[in-house]
DNA sequence: TATCTAGTTTAAAATCATTCTAAAGAGCCT
DNA sequence: AGGCTCTTTAGAATGATTTTAAACTAGATA
């Protein structure tokens, strides 16, 4: 029996904010147990706004929108680009890729093996590759 | 000599807009002189409007932003996503990726070839892919 | 356990890129 | 030239996100 196991969900959350430099707030604990859970899922501020007060708990604009950034910031989420009219973020933090459908605004997964890059440029001079994301845009055929 | 040869730039580009299925108006003509010189480079609503206004020219905010939208459109630009935080448009419609650093909100082009994806996944059923876009985020090595 | 302090949360206001609106203007066809 | 539709315009509206200043709390200390 692991230590994780012996703690209590609130607990292991907290835990888990704690080890990645951040103070482990009700409001933060709450959020990580929605979004930290180990689904794979999309979302944004708006989503997880409508999933807090569907648990029957209330945080504030402001704070859902800090907590997403400071998740992002600490490597609990990762945020996905691929329109400018809200952000959207990814619970699952492995390097993977994404189909993106514009048409429904709609989000996938691709698994990190299903795409090669046989080869990349090297950084400009004095700079390091910190992430290579690929969006792969697709459209139903019949449109 | 070709036509293009004996056309004055504004018919040029009057006619390279027509051809995209827009109507040649000033302004369209006036920011397509500006943007589709065949220079590569990456544009925002506002150093567009910054341009225009260095050429002696105005073109009210709404039409900067409509033009854009329909210059993408008709496939004359293209749009580029890194960030959430506002637009960018690429002269340069060729098939090619980016480099991202988000320090200085800078943005470099990669040749086509020097990326090289070995394997793609399938479009989900029912789709087709319209684009694969790559960017890799870099930063300054001693940061 | 009471106290302290820096970090957080809150509701509301502010910001800011982008879109919308209604009226005035301009291509372009006849 | 006349007319019809598409555009442009300035300004208002929108909407996601950030900021504000005051109230609150986690966690350390006595």
């Amino acid at each position: 029996m692991t230590q994780k196991d012996r703690m209590t969900p609130t607990a292991h959350f907290a835990e888990k904010l704690r080890l990645a430099g951040l103070r482990p707030t009700r409001q933060r604990v709450a959020i990580a147990a929605l979004l930290l859970d180990g689904r794979h899922r999309h979302v944004t501020a708006d989503s997880l706004t409508e999933e807090i007060t569907t648990a029957g708990l209330h945080v504030s604009g402001g704070t859902v929108y800090n907590t997403l950034n400071q998740f992002t910031e600490a490597g609990l989420l990762r945020r996905v680009m691929v329109h400018n009219d809200y952000s959207l973020f990814d619970t699952n933090t492995d390097h993977h890729h994404h189909f993106y459908e514009a048409e429904n605004d709609q989000l996938v997964d691709i698994p990190h093996d299903d795409v090669i890059l046989a080869q990349l440029p090297a950084a400009p001079d004095g700079h390091e590759i910190k992430a290579v994301d690929v969006v792969i845009h697709i459209q139903s055929k019949n449109s």
